[in-house]
DNA sequence: GCCAACGTTGGC
DNA sequence: GCCAACGTTGGC
């Protein structure tokens, strides 16, 4: 008779195994990465935009963006709480499917121009850097750590919060330093 | 093109 | 206030 079913079981140990890495590193994180003073206290956000109405690229063109055309509720709220100087990842929906770079909030949210009834809101956003590689969804959803993402447990979402462990882990694993 | 998830609308 | 019907988003 096998004394432990699941440690003898190969297929467990492998699956077990190849994750601790990972879990170890997030755990370890904490006590080695030093925070940079200024952005401790910052929120971290992602937002979606289909990349054919308005890419990345566009928004280093134009050095300055009006997030407008907001029209849900949760994801209204999401751009109200966000502050000055708040990071957000941008990400490509559709075509793309991948986080591709990291922006700032430059102006904190004021009424929709473009809304012709409703309560609805904008921020402005100005680009920050580029990824060095791009985090595809599917990379995501294989990933262990980013399970809690928004991005997965809701797709339809377009502006949601990032918990800041999950935002500076995404830029670790594409190497990417601000 | 299909479908799942979610939000909104409107009848009761 | 509940719920069915419908519309939209976005992944596959």
């Amino acid at each position: 008779m096998r004394k432990n079913i699941l440690w003898n079981n190969p297929t467990f140990c492998k699956v077990e195994l190849s994750l601790f890495p990972r879990l170890l590193y997030v755990y370890l994180r904490q006590f080695l990465v030093p925070l940079n003073q200024n952005l401790k206290l910052m929120n971290c956000w992602l937002i979606k935009s289909e990349p054919e109405a308005f890419s990345y690229q566009d928004l280093e063109k134009d050095g300055v963006t009006m997030w407008d055309g907001v029209r849900n509720y949760a994801a209204r709220n999401n751009l109200r709480a966000m502050k000055t100087g708040d990071l957000a990842l941008f990400y490509h929906s559709l075509s793309d499917k991948a986080i591709v770079g990291v922006c700032k909030v430059s102006k904190e949210h004021y009424p929709d121009p473009t809304a012709t009834s409703g309560d609805w809101s904008v921020v402005d956003f100005v680009p920050v850097k580029t990824l060095t590689r791009p985090l595809s969804l599917a990379a995501i959803k294989a990933d262990p750590v980013l399970q809690e993402l928004p991005l997965i447990r809701n797709s339809r979402l377009s502006v949601m919060p990032v918990t800041r462990e999950d935002f500076d882990y995404i830029l670790e694993i594409t190497d990417t330093s601000l």
